[in-house]
DNA sequence: TACCACACCTAAAACTCTTATGTATGTTTG
DNA sequence: CAAACATACATAAGAGTTTTAGGTGTGGTA
């Protein structure tokens, strides 16, 4: 309960897009690890909720998906469709621009 | 579909509290108004989220309420519960922390 | 008189996430 | 070698928050 799992809620859909955008081509467990590491385990993905998300952004034209076979599991790849990156780009950019706003709001300036 | 509103979710409750810490003492109305103004009307609070979140805080301890009239008018005017301080100052923390990882995952620094 | 700003409220629907499972393969450990 | 764990995908029920859309009432203004 006090914990920050909730204010992942509707942002999760844009970090996808940003790391697909920086890392090029990502699947789904890669992107719970990496994530977890970058943040010092404070920002953790669960997989109920990012495959449904990537799932959701392929129907949706953002994402491309290609199976490969690593180690004798396979993975599914995600990379960005170039054909909607307008659109990435600002989804992308309207929440840091949100998440800028929120920071002054919290930091108190005045 | 293409805006901001959706990033809210989960960060509504703590940008109440991190508001009312700054501000001392508001009313749901003048919250909106408030924060429209100082994120140059990208945060945009509604009053069907923000009613109902004033409640659930105070249900929960967090927020004390009393109302006063100006103009004629009713105002219900919010402000922390200091027993819950200690509560408050740590999810605020954490909705910080949380932006600032969010923050260094969007800017890609790898 | 209408309309707009102020100021509160609620409820149904939509949406997302958590939690809990399930499947399957490869590796490590007791 | 069996158990446990990491890798890797997936789905579904339930919980939770927000949107959308409506409602009430006062005061000022065109």
């Amino acid at each position: 309960m006090d914990s920050n799992k909730k204010f992942l809620n509707g942002t999760l859909n844009t970090i996808l897009l940003a790391l697909l955008k920086e890392n090029g081509k990502m699947y789904g467990y890669e992107i719970c690890q990496l994530t977890k590491a970058k943040t010092d385990n404070t920002i953790l993905l669960t997989e109920g909720a990012i495959y449904p998300a990537l799932h959701r952004l392929e129907k949706d034209g953002l994402l491309l998906s290609s199976k490969e076979k690593a180690n004798g599991r396979t993975r599914k790849y995600y990379s960005l469709n170039s054909s909607a990156s307008h659109k990435i780009d600002s989804q992308i950019a309207l929440l840091s621009q949100f998440t800028g706003h929120l920071q002054s709001l919290l930091n108190l300036t005045a």
